[in-house]
Parts: structure tokens; sequence; C-alpha cells
DNA sequence: GTCTATAAGCAGATAGAC
DNA sequence: GTCTATCTGCTTATAGAC
């Protein structure tokens, strides 16, 4: 159908589809980072083609327009996208604390950075956010239920901006394990059923 | 000293300085409405100029530049500066909760719009954080206590952030009551001393 | 004193040379 | 197929007419 590319020359070692390929990637990790680091607005096309080290005009050629471009930036393979398991409750929020205290995917601190600013970041992060609420949502039960989970996940939210955004110095340097001791509490108490007045 | 305005024309109800003084404040409302809704790189002197209903020249002509006006619309008169006093602890963080809640001073949104996309938002609220930071940490106490400072200014921070500019559904339509005292065991968990393992 | 006109620069996107 | 050169539009900021 089409995708099959004919070796016309034996000898080399990359197909020109696949240096392609590459040349793709390389400007999509450029891209993260730039975007991670300055936001849409202020990241330009030409500031992603030098870091790459191509043609501002290769850029184009490959993606069209500055917005595909960053929608294929921010956009994860498949695997991550919160994890996805059916976890218990308290074993999620730490999951999630997790993620985001650890490593934090290039592509979720690139989405974060500009969710202010970006009305398409907005609504990726409010997709996203709705995602983990509903699982959280669902293991908490109970009337309050959305609420909670809402500002459950608003205050991981807080937590990775002051620390990867930010950079608040005293969440800069505490380890992830510690900041997790200590917002166990903190969650177990919101997310736990409330005690009769 | 040359700050005596005298009354030439005894008919007219508000001399130049007090009009021009009053166009000035007009502006700044309309830059501080249009910072708080669009941040920023997207709020042009243009835009401020139309919504204020004056010519974008007499913009600059006050503010001389883009920097300078952001800075005066995001300045607080003196008051708020967030709250002030030596008040306890949980009455301290139910006081930010609840005027980061409630209706959360323009100027406020204004500058956490632009804070990760442009530097100098971002370190105004380091700053105003710092000074929270502070006050949490020495109200706690122990070891932990100014990293759990930073976790319930961050925390805090994030339920602003998603009732506010973000718009999540689930904190849109909650009361601040209703917040206040779900998040209350929350904070206390967090504030609180650590029981020994 | 206020506004028209314009300068100067940079953005994203396009067309055509090689 | 890749890059040079350019187009068009929009920004902040300035200079000068009224």
């Amino acid at each position: 159908m089409g995708t099959v590319v004919p070796v016309t020359r034996p000898d080399e070692p990359l197909s020109r589809a696949q240096r392609r390929a590459q040349t793709a990637e390389r400007i999509l990790s450029a891209a993260r980072a730039l975007f991670t680091e300055s936001g849409y607005d202020r990241t330009t096309i030409r500031a992603v083609a030098a870091e790459a080290g191509v043609d501002p005009a290769l850029v184009m050629q490959h993606f069209g327009t500055k917005d595909e471009l960053f929608r294929r930036a921010i956009t994860v393979s498949s695997e991550e996208a919160m994890g996805g398991g059916e976890e218990k409750l308290v074993e999620l929020l730490l999951g999630i604390l997790g993620v985001k205290l650890g490593e934090v995917s290039g592509t979720s601190l690139a989405l974060l950075r500009s969710m202010l600013t970006y009305p398409e970041a907005a609504e990726q992060v409010r997709a996203a956010n709705t995602r983990q609420l509903e699982q959280i949502s669902g293991a908490i039960g109970g009337d309050d239920a959305e609420l909670r989970a809402a500002l459950t996940v608003s205050t991981l939210l807080g937590i990775t901006i002051g620390r990867h955004l930010l950079g608040l110095d005293q969440l800069r340097t505490a380890g992830t394990d510690h900041i997790a001791e200590v917002m166990k509490p903190c969650l177990e108490a919101l997310t736990g059923r409330q005690p009769p007045p």
C-alpha cells in the first residue's frame, strides 16, 4: 500500500524515510524542550529549528503550523497517559504524586507550562484532570466525592507547579520520598470519608 | 513646590490633573482585566486602550512601557499583601484560603495568570510565596517546617489555579465554605507535627 | 495635551532557486 | 528534497501635526 520504501542504495546505512523520521524526532525533542522552558507564545519556530540544527523551513515542511508542532510535541506515544490502571485510592494517589514529582514526562511539563496562557493547552489539561478526577472520585465515593477529587487533583497540580515550573527552593531540594511521606496524611484526610459532626 | 494646581476655571468640575488621574485609573483597570484574562504576552497595548476607551498613544504617555503598565497593574495599593497579621496557624491558613478562594483581588489573578510564562511575574509570585512560607513555617516549627510550609502554599496555589484560572467545574461551582470545610483536615495534617513512627 | 502617522522589528508562513 | 529570500501582518514605541 505504498508504505514500502525500496532500497535504491544498498550501501547507504539509512533510507531517506528513516533519516526524515529521525529529523522529525529531533525537531520534536527540541520543541518539547523550548515549549517547556518558555511556553507556547515565546517559543519561535526559528528557535526550535536552531536548537534542532535544521532550517526553519524544514520545521514547517514537517508540521505545517506552529499549532500542529505543539500538538505533536505534547502528545504522548500512548504509554503514560496518567497511570492508567485500576489501582486502589491511596496507591493511585501516591502513584500520581510519584509520577508528577519524579521525572514528570517532558510532554507533561511542556503542556503545563502553557496551560494558563494558551487556550488549547488549558483544554488539554482540563481533559487530563477530568480523567484523573473520575478515577479518584469513583474510589472515594460519598456526597463530596467529586469535590474532594477535584481538590486532590488541584493539590497535586499545585505541588508539581511549585516544584518544576516555579522552582520553589524548598520543593526543588526535597527528595521525592520525603515529599510523598509528608503528603500522605494530607491526602488521606482529603480522600477519606469525613467523620460525622 | 509646584504641586499646587491653580484653578483657572472655577466652573470646571474637575481639574486637568484630576481628569488625568482618573484616566490613568481607568487604563489600569482595563489592563488588569485583560492581563487576568489573557496573560502578559497576549495582552496588547492597543487592546487595553480600546477597553479603556482611550488612544493607544495615551497609554504609552502614562506608563512609558508595557512592562511598567503591568507592574503598576499588579501592584496593590498597600492593603492586602496577603493577610499580614500575626495570627495562629490554622486561622492563618484558612484566612489565606478564604482570601484566595473568595474574591481574590484582581491584582493577584492578573499576576498568577502570567507567572508561568512571564519571568517577572514568576519572580513576584515566588517572592509572595516566600513571605507566606516564612509565616507558616514559623508557626509550624520542627524539622520539616519549611518543606511542610512550601507544600501548604503550593496546595493553596493549586486550588486557586484550578478554581479561578483553569476553571475546573467542581471547584467553580462549590461554595467557599464548603471547600474550606473539606480542606481543613487536610491542612491540619499537613501543618501538624507528625506522629512518631 | 491629545491623537495621527509612522518607524523599526519580529513573528509565522510561502514561493522558488539549487 | 533542502534552504534562501520574501511576503504579510502585528507588535511596541516614537515623532510630529493639531
